[in-house]
DNA sequence: GCTGCCCCGTATAGATCCCGTAAAACCTTC
DNA sequence: GAAGGTTTTACGGGATCTATACGGGGCAGC
């Protein structure tokens, strides 16, 4: 599926090395080697690889130390390769950038699925389950920013604003009932505080322009809740 | 970035629902819980969580049919737990959908850290592209030398002045969560210290020139998080 | 067509939360 | 022990949220 992609190994042990550049290449993959963490991140500032198998383990630096330094400018997906089994060791190298964290010795066909989920997941970011933004032309909301703009202005939401826009943004064209919108919003305790829902449509109906008799985007349905119209 | 996201969990063992719900709600995570397949896959419909734990062992249906049935629509992150320690088992899921594979028993806090790596990864996807380096006249900042300067001159940053703000500039444009600040900065015990973030951030303006009323670089978001303005 | 009721929209004021800033104590490093 | 960095603590100001009150429109029943 990523048949040219780019893997750097970062190992200091020779048969791992091999091992690895074997079933790689075996995969159809470009393989990058080195033997040092500093060789690697040479490797990486000049070829930019699609992906990083790297050894916790190595001669001249710590492991964490090459992933700390390549995070301070790159974003590729890391894999963590180790001897230790200490769940300290996995949380801190994942809590610090890398994407997957696999304890030798390892399966080959294990390593090579995981491998495929992390080209997979760099590869098309884009088809994200529930759509990023919302734009029509008039009102643009970008879930991601986390900001909204009207008419290419931009509009400063509160939090309690933006999520009720949003929550309702997830549901277009549905109806949010009140219950629902006062549980995720404002928690569980203020199912019955239906005039929070009144003071902050209102305010974003101030703030795009939108007539409640006449809405264009928040259409209230009395006695359930509101509508996001898409 | 995960101000309270919500985690699907999928599971017929009670004790191990009632195990991830705690857990997952210490971690400040909303919690949806379903004890078969269907239940799990109408839940996913209903709220469309940020991430889903789904074991592969379920009464009902297979676990891996329920992931099939949800990759028709949607593109969460799953992470697969099971029992089955078989690396076909594992090729299979990974190969299927699931972004991730974890083998029960399993410990609670490399679940955690993997439950963020998949979080990350989806809440920054266009954090691959970033450049190593910033530069919009006024303010150099140099990702791979790690240093910074404004016009022209040199800038002292100490070393969470530098984290903050390289953090906030791999995500420039978009929110940064104070979560996510003090988890990626300070790590995950100090998620509720936000008053490093306020000292912090007001050194940093005052050694860029940022104004926090009229922010040129450093904007804040009320109760969210901070945004690199580019 | 009238009336009363329910629900919604809006205005206003008070309480609360959150941020920015300063200063001092503590810790680390040399 | 000195210096720089980090953490703790405290406080003022402003934005946001909450509480309360009031007006209007739709609808049912008469």
């Amino acid at each position: 599926m990523n048949p040219s992609a780019r893997v750097l190994v970062i190992d200091d042990e020779p048969q791992i090395r091999r091992f690895l550049d074997i079933g790689l290449r075996a995969e159809g993959y470009q393989v990058l080697l080195a033997s040092t963490g500093a060789e690697g991140l040479a490797l990486a500032a000049a070829h930019t690889p699609d992906l990083v198998i790297l050894d916790l383990g190595l001669p001249d630096r710590e492991g964490h130390e090459v992933l700390a330094e390549l995070r301070q400018w790159s974003a590729v997906p890391v894999l963590m390769l180790s001897v230790r089994d200490a769940e300290a060791e996995k949380v801190k190298a994942l809590d610090h950038g890398a994407n997957d964290y696999v304890t030798k010795p390892f399966g080959i066909q294990e390593l090579m699925a995981r491998l495929r989920v992390l080209l997979r997941s760099r590869a098309a970011p884009a088809e994200a389950g529930t759509p990023a933004h919302y734009d029509d032309g008039r009102l643009v909301i970008d879930l991601v920013r986390r900001d909204v703009a009207l008419d290419g202005a931009p509009v400063a939401l509160t939090r309690k604003e933006y999520a009720v826009l949003t929550l309702l943004l997830r549901h277009a064209g549905r109806v949010v009932s009140q219950q629902q919108l006062l549980r995720e919003v404002w928690g569980p305790t203020h199912v019955q505080d239906t005039h929070y829902l009144r003071i902050v449509l209102g305010r974003l109906r101030q703030k795009l322009g939108d007539d409640p008799a006449a809405p264009r985007w928040l259409k209230t349905e009395p006695g359930v809740g509101y509508r996001f119209l898409d």
